[in-house]
RNA sequence: GGCGAUUUAGUGUAGUGGCCUAGCACGCCGCCCUCUCACGGCGGAAACCCGGGUUCGAGUCCCGGAUUCGCUACCA
């Protein structure tokens, strides 16, 4: 069957879309985009209850962010829409009335407050082809009884019936042919009146079979349901035009049990989201990868080797590489916890491979936020300090910790140093190197470091000392780049007032 | 409880019966580099869930058990 392949990312618009959303919608992507596919969006809002405002435009925004393009959707339009299910009740409800007709699905008068009691009474209660003749629907009701009820608006849903006995076949691309048994299947609720909106399962069918979708890319945790929809497509007569399925492992707490939740990354310290999210009920605000300071090219690459691999070493890929490297037989099957400490390296990898410039770009608002008008120093300037320092950085925040020497002289001294480093000879010895560094032509590691080390070493004094020194009063701390890369870059007119800055205000420890 | 899925170092994984004295990466530890801290290079500790079988030979196949995860709503 070489049919078109078309997936689609459905998610609901009840907040954010988590991280493992977003891994779910990589992979419909990368699939698409291999087969020359294409990649809809659509939004399944057919629980009015959970609908939270703003969760679709951060959909949009986080994918686009991402790189995650999408061909059909609410924004993009498309030939199969409405996109949005709440826009598609015609269609749902003209689909209701095909399974009831046929007699494979049944209207149900039981209140909540009813099915809660006879789930009290029996043990394992289900609504199925055991229970539903002692149930209030109209297979047990007379016929003029059901529609005096529908006609004076009692609530009513319409619930799937399932014959018992059957064994259905599921089959899963990366799983193998799965089978269950009818029997322990429940007769699924397909549509509300209350609402006037079927619920996922119904919806979720007679979308994918209206447009067209050939592959079910999702999350295991809709395994269970699968041959529930395998029923429904037969129940409507399209089993041959069924698309595969293929349920992916889901993401798994990084310690402890279960499904990676929200409240995890406020426990260890990771964003669950893409993009910052500000709970518009309660106003808590939950961070996102964006605003962490990560790549969204990291954040792909990092997410799509979470339970799929290339079948080699290869770990660092762009998008186009993905494509078309992807493969359904390179998914594992068992959860993944989220190591989000491959996260950050990933982050750092992606970080080296970008150019001096654009990281100078990023590094600037954060110099504001600091307090530094980066036009104060000249573009080469800042993009030669974000040289010198990258290759110990995660993200673009930490460029600050380890260049900010560069923009503000240090006004303390690590105290640990001084008292390891500053001797009562050093003073002299400071100024003493002022005046062979001052008739140099230039502080740069060729003109100035065998000159300097050298007269250190003829002077016999001892270089860690001194050196450290040295690098104490123009940065505050013995930490970071070659000590001459340092003063080639800052000049010796500064290096000079840093030095003479640090020999007024250290003391000499005891 | 029922049903389904799942199982290689701490974590993500490679491995499709002999090439596995089980590879790679993150993390961890050590060494080197060195004026310092990083980076980097080199090295190290660390795994086939358990029990049966099949086979000359099993991480790889079969059976059983256990584990973990998911589902079990008028949520998706």
């Amino acid at each position: 069957m070489d049919r078109e392949v078309r997936v689609r990312f459905a998610p609901s618009p009840t907040g954010p879309l988590h991280i493992g959303g977003v891994r779910t919608a990589l992979y419909n992507y990368l699939f698409a985009r291999q087969n020359g596919g294409k990649m809809i969006l659509r939004i399944e809002d057919t629980d009015s209850q959970r609908f939270v405002p703003g969760a679709e435009a951060y959909i949009n925004e986080a994918l686009a962010w991402l790189g995650i393009e999408i061909d059909e959707g609410i924004a993009q339009g498309g030939p199969y829409g409405p996109y949005k299910q709440s826009e598609r009740r015609d269609i749902y409800r003209e689909h209701v009335k095909t399974l009831l007709d046929n007699g494979k699905a049944y209207i149900a008068f039981d209140t909540p407050a009813e099915l809660d009691a006879a789930r009290q009474a029996t043990p394992n209660f289900q609504y199925d082809s055991h229970t539903r003749g002692r149930m209030r629907n109209s297979l047990t009701m007379d016929p003029a009884e059901v529609q005096r009820l529908i006609d004076e608006g009692t609530p009513y849903v319409v619930r799937f019936k399932i014959d018992a006995g059957r064994a259905v076949e599921v089959n899963d691309l990366i799983r193998g042919k799965v089978t269950i048994k009818s029997d322990i299947l429940d007769d699924k609720v397909l549509y509300k009146s209350a609402d006037d909106l079927p619920t996922y399962h119904l919806a979720n069918i007679v979308d994918d079979h209206l447009m067209k979708i050939s592959h079910v890319i999702r999350g295991e945790e809709w395994l269970p349901s699968a041959p529930l929809h395998v029923l429904l497509y037969e129940a409507f007569g399209w089993a041959d035009t069924m698309p595969q399925f293929v349920h992916l492992p889901l993401l798994l707490k990084p310690d402890g049990k279960g499904k990676l939740s929200k409240r995890d990354g406020d426990r260890l310290g990771f964003p669950v989201f893409p993009l910052l999210w500000t709970d518009p009920a309660t106003g808590n605000v939950s961070r996102g990868y964006r605003e962490d300071g990560y790549l969204p090219q990291a954040v792909v690459n990092f997410l799509a080797l979470l339970g799929w691999n290339p079948g080699d070493d290869t770990e660092i890929m762009s998008m186009q590489e993905l494509i078309n490297r992807f493969s359904l037989e390179h998914c594992s099957r068992s959860g993944a916890k989220f190591a989000y400490e491959k996260g950050t390296w990933f982050n750092h990898q992606y970080l080296q491979m970008l150019p001096d410039e654009e990281l100078a770009e990023l590094f600037k608002p954060i110099l504001r936020e600091h307090g530094v008008n980066p036009d104060d120093f000249s573009d080469d300037y800042i993009r030669r300090a974000v040289g010198l320092v990258k290759g110990r950085i995660n993200f673009v925040r930490d460029l600050w910790q380890h260049a900010a020497f560069f923009f503000v002289a240090p006004t303390e001294y690590e105290e640990k140093s001084v008292r390891k480093r500053w001797t009562a000879e050093t003073p002299a010895q400071l100024t003493e190197m002022l005046q062979w560094m001052s008739q140099l032509p230039s502080l740069s590691p060729a003109d100035a470091e065998t000159p300097v080390l050298d007269k250190i070493k003829e002077r016999q004094w001892h270089m860690g000392n001194v050196m450290n020194a040295l690098r104490l009063a123009v940065v505050g701390e013995c930490k970071g780049p070659h000590m001459f890369e340092i003063t080639e870059l800052l000049g010796y007119p500064e290096v000079e007032r840093r030095v003479n800055t640090a020999i007024k205000n250290i003391q000499i420890p005891d």
